[in-house]
DNA sequence: CAGAAGCCTTGACCCAGATCAATCTCATGA
DNA sequence: TCATGAGATTGATCTGGGTCAAGGCTTCTG
């Protein structure tokens, strides 16, 4: 389950280089105006937490640049990925105190915020911006139980091409192209990121990785440049033919 | 990361047995006609699938009573359960065509459902219902987060342990019972169901409830009914001490 | 009351993935 | 230029939970 390409109005947010979808689907002049008073930058290192789980969070926002992960971690130190936001996806809680879970900068991440208290009231006299977000927010839903399958029922190397899959198609949407001819991204994940939003060890992820490439679904220049010849093969081997809700 | 308690608003929707969490809250006398207009019941059957993934579903609602789960199926039989519906739940996806889901009936299950299209425009009409059922969407997209570090990380018997925290809080919480003495109810779940929603086998999952209460962490009297002797042992042994947000 | 059908339990064995450990590959920078 | 260290790979071994198989309990039904 896909979330929604990322652009959905026509217009941008002012000088905002990424269109918020969380807000301008059918935002006014004047709301613009509005959302243009509240709005600020912040800027992340690779490694950096953007917010620890519990932390009062007093912004919502979207990512402009760069990837964040969602964490949450057991006393033990066990840690397990529960989100991956990618340029355009949306941060926050309205209406809510804190975080929920630790926000990690996994590269270098720019992120256009929002006060919240007065996106919320916004919110309060603009229905749309409620809806809207209802709808973002049944995407994360939908993306969270597809997630749970992965988790629960897929082999070492289904989960893999599960991850290479999500990956490559947001890569895809993001830059606006199908997924018909080979596609080439950059994997934004260390091997150790990948273990943690997969439930399995970082060693695991390396053999399964290496065998997809000596089976040749997929191929590697460096260890991040990946190259996917055949994206049919790679959902094949993600145990998910049903090339489910592609390009929504 | 528990949903919250099932009671907000003051008032009960005309004859419904239960309150609805999604519309009620703020209602207003005028409001509430129109949700009687149109709403009506549901029955269905332990076993029957209420709705299949991928259907038309013109209805959204609530559970009046009985359990229901959402699960997700693969290709060669794979099956994860991604949700459990127990009564005050709502059901329903407003602004999607279809189900992404099936749901099934697990027990003899009772619906109170809202056309889906007129409760659509009154979502339109009045702001808070869609800001409400954002809220709850939240709840669910923790919910389904903290589930996926249960399914990534945990072990057979932290898993056992926490499907079992998860049921005795909800079942306390629908009794307006505190966590605090023994806890005593009725496990609406077969064994397998319970595997299908932990990611496990029927076995794992028999030979665990076995431990757990050769271990003194659950008394079981015949095969479905659970008393917890001490709530915060078994939390322990879901490997969460951290009782997290209990009775919201 | 016998037989059948669900559901559950328990045992024996096996294997996918975890764990432990050694080595490799680079990018950085002194 | 050569240390340094973070990330990645690969091998050897171990084990939690899967798989297969044999019963055991209840509740229906005829």
């Amino acid at each position: 389950m896909l979330q929604e390409a990322f652009s959905i109005g026509s217009h941008d947010c002012g000088d905002c280089p990424i269109r918020h979808r969380a807000v301008c689907a059918r935002c006014e002049a004047d709301e613009l105006e509005q959302l243009e008073e509240i709005k600020y930058y912040r800027s992340f290192e690779a490694g950096q937490t953007v917010i620890w789980s519990g932390d009062r969070m007093d912004f919502v926002g979207s990512v402009v640049s760069g990837i964040a992960t969602l964490t949450q971690t057991m006393e033990d130190g066990r840690t397990q990925m529960v989100g991956l936001l990618l340029p355009s996806d949306f941060v926050g809680r309205p209406g809510r105190q804190g975080s929920a879970y630790d926000v990690v900068a996994t590269t270098d991440l720019v992120m256009c915020c929002f006060r919240k208290k007065p996106f919320e009231q916004m919110m309060e006299t603009t229905p749309h911006i409620a809806q809207r977000l209802l709808q973002m927010t049944l995407d994360e839903l939908d993306a969270a139980r597809e997630w749970m399958l992965v988790l629960g029922r897929k082999t070492a190397r289904e989960k893999i091409a599960s991850l290479l899959a999500i990956i490559a198609r947001r890569d895809a949407t993001l830059h606006l192209r199908g997924t018909d001819g080979p596609l080439v991204f950059d994997l934004p994940l260390t091997r150790e990121a990948m273990a943690d939003y997969l439930g399995l060890t970082l060693e695991t992820v390396s053999r399964q990785v290496s065998a997809l490439k000596r089976d040749g679904v997929i191929e590697l220049q460096g260890k991040r440049h990946v190259t996917i010849p055949d994206f049919g093969r790679l959902l094949e081997e993600a145990g998910d033919d049903s090339d489910g809700g592609m390009l929504a």
